[in-house]
DNA sequence: GAATTCGTTTGCGTATGCATTGTTGGCAGT
DNA sequence: ACTGCCAACAATGCATACGCAAACGAATTC
């Protein structure tokens, strides 16, 4: 079920808006450069004026600034006074900061979706989710590994009942979108990190979340290590 | 040493923009707004209009504007579209939200601190914080103390290295700043919390990155308990 | 030949006007 | 008296205009 060569997924998903979409400019501004950012259209280091892009999204500046604002604010670019806005690249000290925020949040979501009254209740989302990473692993399809696994911490976040830390792991997620994919077709298939995800959801729906915690916390150490080493190894210095 | 009854510091400091500040009206219209909550001089479900914010600091509607998306996007009011601004009230289970993304990201913190090669270089300003918050202490100085705790966990979460880990500690931690004044003048002396603090810094400082995090985690889960309990029990439904 | 200075251009920050949309209050009908 | 509809008003979202400041380039001088 990959839908695309390099695109995973529709990446409006990602954002935090859910359905009650409105069809403000600056709005629209928002979700199109996000997407045209996190689809690698707006290529990082890109350097891109509130004229131009007012232009090409046939707006005014005043809701594309607005716009701007926004994604700055959600670390996607920089607005730096007289060269427009930039789009921020990941290196590999980026990557690192992302895992460790998301060595330390995703644990704290796991266990608080175990503590709940009912654990098992309402993981349909996350067993779907993880039906589908081992079904990818068995057809080799890095694309629909990708997209599953992006469902399974996302659902994570989204089902534990913090906003605040959902909010968190998306923002770093988005940040960290065009390097996982750079890395998807590099990495050796990713069977450990597979089968580590179904160990969460089973202590998960076992109501323990001390162990939801310790096993999750395990697997973003190493899967987060692993990633970080595979960039600085492959030489690039930023994506 | 407390600066005041009320505003233990000067708010200006919790932002994450440091001392390289630029004239520009926008942001100085975000810096007064968002003092201006945090000091309570908008107190929580004010609405407010733009065109009656652009009249209160002397600017047009535009600045005033951009302002209010940069605190909507931190979280310190709702934009809703025929009503202006709204300050965002703080419930309890806000601070439920709040407590556990501390929880999850300020062990981290110390642990990555602990993990340095020379982890007793540079803890100048934590010793410095924890040194007044005993100080505080036995003088029975609440505000003294909370400004002395404040310096503390800013301070850790600036020096850990991780500056998307320390953004995201500043944000829940601005706005939980008028529930956590709130209740300084409620709860008991903090001597435990303070002896807490100091032995997690003890850890840091000898090393011991593992210790470092268990100690912070026990102090967060017990001190946001304990918070959390005393908001509940004080039957103010938000701040 | 190189450096400095001045002028021009371009991008941006802010202000303001306009059209759209939602809300509220009043009036009428039941 | 209550409810529903309509109209007027007000706030906002967006477009555009204006002035300033910085950057780039060219020319002149050392």
């Amino acid at each position: 079920m990959a839908t695309g060569p390099v695109s995973p997924r529709a990446p409006q998903a990602l954002d935090g808006e859910g359905q009650g979409r409105q069809p403000t400019a600056a709005g629209q501004a928002h979700a199109r450069l996000k997407a045209m950012i996190l689809d690698n259209l707006l290529p990082p280091g890109a350097q891109l004026l509130e004229g131009e892009l007012a232009l090409r999204l046939g707006l005014s500046r005043t809701p594309v600034r607005e716009a701007m604002v926004r994604l700055e604010q959600e670390g996607l670019v920089a607005i730096t006074p007289r060269h427009g806005m930039r789009v921020l690249p990941i290196a590999a000290a980026d990557m690192r900061e992302i895992y460790e925020v998301l060595t330390s949040l995703e644990p704290m979501a796991a266990e608080l979706l175990a503590r709940r009254p009912e654990p098992a209740a309402g993981l349909g989302r996350l067993e779907q989710a993880c039906g589908a990473m081992e079904q990818a692993l068995a057809a080799q399809d890095r694309p629909a590994w990708a997209e599953a696994d992006e469902a399974f911490h996302l659902g994570l976040a989204e089902l534990c009942g913090n906003r605040r830390l959902a909010g968190m792991v998306m923002q770093v997620w988005e940040q960290s979108h065009r390097a996982r994919l750079f890395t998807l077709h590099q990495r050796p298939l990713p069977a450990r990190s597979t089968a580590e995800h179904r160990r969460v959801l089973e202590a998960i729906a076992a109501g323990e979340p001390e162990r939801a915690h310790a096993l999750y916390r395990r697997h973003r150490r190493r899967s987060g290590a692993e990633l970080i080493s595979l960039i600085e190894r492959s030489g690039v210095a930023w994506l």
